[in-house]
DNA sequence: AAACAGTATAACCATATTGTTATTTACTTT
DNA sequence: AAAGTAAATAACAATATGGTTATACTGTTT
């Protein structure tokens, strides 16, 4: 995954209120009007965060009746552990930056 | 790891230029004049990417002469990366939930 | 001791984020 | 069709973020 799309979905998770919604979701799909009570926010803010979320891809809705069921997508979620565990290797830039001379030598 | 913690962490890497600077300093330890021409950011905006990456835990900070290096803290990587795979298991708030009549049941 | 090099901090600015309330939209129930 | 419920969107406010330039601090070199 390119640099930015996963410092992107990083930091769609790094809110506390997201996150708990994410491992919300691992237990049971939920509904906005269920997660306001649990937060303490308006049902805006709960809205807003979802939409957050969906646009990283890590949750998915479906309409049930009058409500928008959200559910996590497990495999964006893995995606973006095994991104976060495997890192581009960018020795080859700073092989590059050392012949420029950019690099500090100080051994 | 607590949310807020984590929710904290992941932010911090929740920023392309954070996110690389990590990624470079998995290949080797750099200083802040180094990584001034690979961003072309100035020498404060690098800074304070590194402080916020130390106040993180995610990298470590030893001086050589004039130079400040910096080095990953790969535990604390490793670290964020477990907590994110076993989000706490939120089962039993969602019960109590359940019990108060927060839940919506439309089955 | 004076000048220099690298880094951190201060002060500031523009934009992004996260919340609010008011309103609109989508669907259900009466 | 009218009223009610859930969710999304709009408009706005306060705070956070990420950059800048100027300056202070730390250590080195002359």
């Amino acid at each position: 995954m390119e640099f930015d799309q996963l410092a992107d979905a990083l930091k769609a998770l790094g809110d506390p209120t997201r996150l708990k919604i994410i491992a919300l979701l691992q237990t049971r799909d939920c509904c906005v009007c269920e997660l306001v009570p649990i937060f303490g926010i308006s049902q805006p803010a709960v809205s807003k965060h979802m939409s957050r979320l969906k646009t990283s891809g890590l949750v998915k809705e479906t309409r049930k009746g009058m409500w928008v069921f959200y559910s996590l997508n497990r495999d964006r979620l893995e995606e973006i552990r095994i991104s976060l565990t495997n890192l581009p290797d960018l020795s080859e830039e700073l092989r590059q930056l050392e012949q420029q001379g950019l690099l500090v030598q100080c051994d």
